[in-house]
Parts: C-alpha cells; sequence; structure tokens
DNA sequence: GATGAATGAGGTTTCATTCAT
DNA sequence: TATGAATGAAACCTCATTCAT
C-alpha cells in the first residue's frame, strides 16, 4: 500500500490555519497556510476538500478540544456554583494560553462558512456543561430571563475577561476569580 | 484624495458598505458596493482613498451615530443606576433597529483594518459615557475588579442580549429591561 | 464617461482564441488567449464573462461569418442546383481561407461548452440554406431517406473535400467543383 | 514503462478512458480514468508511460477492433460494390453498438496529442479495405477526383449517417441500406 | 468630478506525474 | 507490482486600484 494520510500532517495543516487566520483573519490563503505546515499546497487538497471544509473542521477540532478540557476533571458531583465556577476557570485558562485558538473560534463563530450541520454536531457535545446552563438559568437574575440567556451571558462575560486579560496579563489568575464572583452575582 | 463633493454619495457608498459587509464579511469587493450605492466603481476612490480607508471612516461613522444616539437625551443630572440604564437601553435599541450596522461594527472591531489610530479617535468621544462607566467600576463587585473590567462586562452583557433577541424577537423590550436587572446585581 | 468596450479588443480575444484553440484544443488557456490578444488576462473577463461565454460567443461569430458569406450573394432565383452549388462553394472558400476558424468551429461542435440556447439561436438563422435543404432531401437517392439527411450529408461531404484539399493545396478550385458534380450524383 | 504485467488492468484503464473521455472530453483526469479502472492512480503509470502515451494506445486499440470487424468476414471474392457495402455497413454496426468508443475516436483523430507515427502505424493495417477504396476511387464521379477522395467521402458519408441515426434510432437498419444506395450513386 | 475599462497580482482548486510504502 | 499521498505548475477567475475619456 501507499503511503498513509498522516494526522501529523493535518495537524500541520490545522495549526498553521490558526495561526495564519489569526493573523488576517478568514481570508488567510491557502498558500500561505500550506507554506506555514511546511507542507504543498496541493497536499492540503488532500486532506480537506476545500478551503471551507478546512474551515469547518478547524471549528469542530477547537469547540472539541475546549469541551475537552473542560469536562476532563468535571466536578459532577458538586454543587452548581462548583460546576459553573469549573466551567468559567477551565475555559478562560485555556482562551489565555491559546489565545490565536480562541481568536479564530470567535471568527468561525461569526462567519457563514461554518455550515449549520457543523454548529449542531457540536452544540450535541456539550453535556455536563448543557446540564449545569439549564440549572444557572432558574436561578437568581437568570430566572426571569429566557432559557438561554445565563450560557450566553456567561460566554459574554468571559468575553469582558478575555479582553481585561489582555490589557493586564500579570494579574490573570486573581482576574479570573475575581470575575466570576462578578458574575455570581446575578445567580444569587 | 477623500472627502469630496457630495455628502449624499459618500453616505451612499457607506451605507452600501455595510449591507454588503453584513452580508458576506469584511471581504466584500469594492464593485458590489459601489453597484450597491449605485455609483462607479472609480468614484468611490474620490471619497476614500482605498478600501481600508473607507473601512476606518465606516468605523468611525457607526460609533460616532452610537453615542450620539447615547448621547442626545443623556440624563446628566440623574442618579448612575439612571445613566447606566439610559445607556444600556439606547445602544440596545440602536442595535436592534439597525442589526446590520452592529454587525459589520463587530466585524470592524475585531479585524485589523482599523488602526489604532482610528480606535484611539473614537474613544476619546465617549465624554458622559466614560464618566459613568468610571462610576459603575467603584461599585459592587466590579470594586474588586480593574477599572475598564466594569465597561466590558456592560458591553459584554448587551451582546448575550443582542443574541438573544435575535432569537426571541417579540420579547425585546422586556427583555432589554430584565436583562438589565441581571446587570445591575452585579453594581449593587 | 470611461473608455467605451472597444470592439477591437473583443475581436482581437476572439481572434486569438481561434489562434490558440486551433493549436491546442478547446483547452487553450485563457492566460495565452489573452497573451494572444496582446490584452491583460483580466480585460478577457470584461468582455465573456467566463470562458464558456467566450467560447460560445466564438461559436456565434464563426457560424454567423459563415452563414453571411453564403447568404451575401445568394442566388434565390437560380434553379436548386445552382443554389446546392453556391452553398458548396462559399461555404468551402471559406473554410480553406480560414482554416483555423473551420477547425474550432468542428471542436465547438462537437464540444459540450456551447449550450443547446447558443445552437438553438444559430440555427434560426440559416434562411435561405434552409430552405435549399429542404428542396435537396426531395431529390434522388434523398427521397427514400429522413428529411435531415442531404444536409448533413452536403456537409459530410465537404469535410472530405477539405480533407482532401488540405493535401492537395494546388487544386483547390478544381476540386471542389469536381466534388460537388460527386455529390450532385446523389441528388439527380 | 509500457506493457506490464496484467492484460485485464490494461483493458480496464483502457475501457475506463472511453467512458470517461466520452463524457468529459480529452481532458478527462488520469485519476478518474484510474478511478472508473477501479484501480489506483499511480498505477496506470505502471501501463502507460504518460497521458499521452494512454491516449495513442487507446487510439490504436479503437482503430485496431474497427479493422478486426470489418475484416473478421471481409467477402474477398466478391465484386466491388458487395466489399463497398461490407465497409460500410460493418463500420456503421460498430459505431452504432459503441457511440462512445467512435465519439473518443473523433476526438483522437481532431486532436494533436495522437502522434504522426501512430497515425501513420494504423494506416498500415487497412489491407483489403485499402484495396477497395483504390478501385472505388477508379469509379464514377470520383475518377475525376483525386486518389484519396472516395475514402474520405465514404467515411464523411457514414458520418452523415451516425447523426441521422442519433435522431431516428428505430430505423437504423433501413437508413444503413438506404445511405449506401445513395453513397453508391456516386461510384456508379 | 464621474465613469467603468484595463490591469496583473493573487485567490482557490485541479492535475499529471513521482515516489515512499 | 500496486498503491495513493505528495507535489507544484498551471488552470480559471476575482479584485483593489489606476487612468483614459
Amino acid at each position: 500500500m501507499a503511503r498513509a494520510k498522516s494526522p501529523e500532517k493535518r495537524q500541520a495543516f490545522l495549526q498553521s490555519a490558526v495561526r495564519e487566520i489569526a493573523q488576517v483573519g478568514l481570508g488567510a490563503s491557502t498558500a500561505n497556510i500550506a507554506k506555514g505546515a511546511g507542507l504543498a499546497e496541493g497536499t492540503m487538497f488532500t486532506y480537506f476538500s476545500s478551503k471551507d471544509d478546512l474551515l469547518n473542521e478547524l471549528y469542530v477540532e477547537l469547540k472539541t478540544e475546549t469541551y475537552r478540557r473542560i469536562l476532563a476533571d468535571f466536578p459532577h458531583q458538586s454543587g452548581l456554583r462548583e460546576r459553573a465556577r469549573h466551567i468559567w476557570t477551565e475555559y478562560l485558562r485555556w482562551a489565555m494560553e491559546k489565545p490565536e485558538e480562541r481568536k479564530v473560534s470567535v471568527l468561525l463563530n461569526l462567519s457563514a462558512v461554518v455550515s449549520a450541520a457543523t454548529r449542531e454536531r457540536m452544540n450535541a457535545e456539550r453535556g455536563a456543561v448543557a446540564k449545569a446552563m439549564v440549572e444557572l438559568s432558574k436561578r437568581g437574575a437568570f430566572k426571569a430571563l429566557p432559557p438561554g440567556f445565563a450560557s450566553s451571558a456567561m460566554m459574554a462575560m468571559q468575553e469582558a475577561v478575555m479582553e481585561m486579560a489582555a490589557k493586564k496579563p500579570r494579574q490573570k489568575v486573581l482576574l479570573i476569580e475575581q470575575a466570576f464572583d462578578a458574575f455570581w452575582q446575578m445567580a444569587k
């Protein structure tokens, strides 16, 4: 048989795509992505049928990695506050460790290239996170608001933290904690 | 050279740019923007020296319009809660009335085409909004967090409201109010 | 107003296309066609929306020119033999004067890029030629065959003449005449 | 290097090439040809040194098959009319049974990929057919025309029959016969 | 000033061919 | 021998920008 398709090369393309897109947006050229991966442009198309396909797969990869991190040591048995704090903290740690990944994730979320099917697929993976969010939406000020709002609010507040952290990188850890306390005011 | 004869034509380009960019992203072509404005491609370059220039001017225009709305009936004499509620409500009304404008605003914010100089320029225009935000950052849970956080948090929470409103358009007015109450929990 | 679209440039593209396609087939590249026309590749796309469009327009141009030649001094009042001879002769003269045009015409006829709509459009232009062919199909050996056969047979025999003429260029004129006599045997 | 192990695989490539080329022209990709053959892309190049080589071999194959059919029950002892009729009929039967083969044959004939050497080689195989054609060219209206004309004319007229038959598939058998009578008018 | 034709660099993708397995 | 991943040169086409009119 011939050479097998190498997972390393696939990853090289995805990682290069993250770097390029973080720098220049979704308009990053396939030529540059391939060059950044140290592979030929044509090779990219044996791993991804089109640039759109690459982008969709990248979206899946990034979301999956995020959920993987959050669900790794998830405190299923703890109270809601603890579980919410875990989600809050793990997501922010990932986002701060991998700012390019996060930026690309945001861009992909906003763009039309990620198909509804792909989004649907990822929504199904949320598991314990979704459960905690449902509980959260029945508490405090969230009670009066539509069910999905608590989840959107948490994500939005995390955005605010990210933005802040970019300006004050030294205080990251404390910032994450104290911002959670602020967020939790809404759920009390 | 930018800023030429007819202000109407300038506006036509900016409005067409909003429509096109809302649909296809910042990659919208100058040809389509001009066509949408009912004017010639070349004409665009007598009003804006380059596409990047157009984008920067558009950013200014959108931000200016937002602040204009917020500052129009600003309750300078009222208490902080009332002023914060005004900012909250007016921004959300604008955003909901002009979803394309808002989407483009978000895209421009994320993109590298808007220069640091342009961003700086707009920050200076915030006036009474900035003042209210400073006060806000000294209250409640925001006290423990860096100065700019309250402002970021408000914007972030507004994002969450927008997202929600897109799904439940009927409940907009109530949603705006109740979400403000949730937000205010953090400032109490 | 801006520069008008120049018919000369349009013709330059079509003529270059004829030369290129005659040499390398319908796979002739847009880059080479443009280069051959002494114009930029991008310019081609202001005259033709795509390569397929160029090919369709070329087909129309070639067919139109052929019919124009044939119908120019058409002996409408003469007997069938005379009219048939005119069609025979004029077509062959054109084809021999413009061997590249003819070759491209044949290639386009065989290919799928020429749309049914385009073919239909050209069929409508045949006028006096079609009338003569109908008459011919009711004579001699053609009587026993389906209506369109006489026309196909004439075109086919002309092909044979072309092929021969390519090998014996000196005897063209005589060849055309004597081959018509052979063809006419079938109609007697 | 061409001509390797399995004749079955070689045939699979050639047959797949016929199918693909009949559909999309000589631009048919080696990838699709290989896929259609149920074999790997690379394998093709152990049987044929290049795509051009494949095309040349295909040309040889198709011509050989045609002559094989015609020469199989060739009535060497019969009069010219009978022999001409045999060539006429057998060729048309083959062409109608194998429309894809015929279409590919035509495309290859027109294209520059078939080398002069290959064409020469096949001309040598015509044997009894060539002999009949020489006799034919000395008769009737063909007498006045160059030697090769009778042969070209027969092939051309067969084209016309094919075209007709495609439109009236029911009358094939009769069409072949009556068209031969028309053709023979020129030889009488 | 207004127009849109002209431009050529650069975009995504296909393809014949090579070569590691 | 058979495979199909790897390659990079081209393919078609789009685009921001210039400039003749």
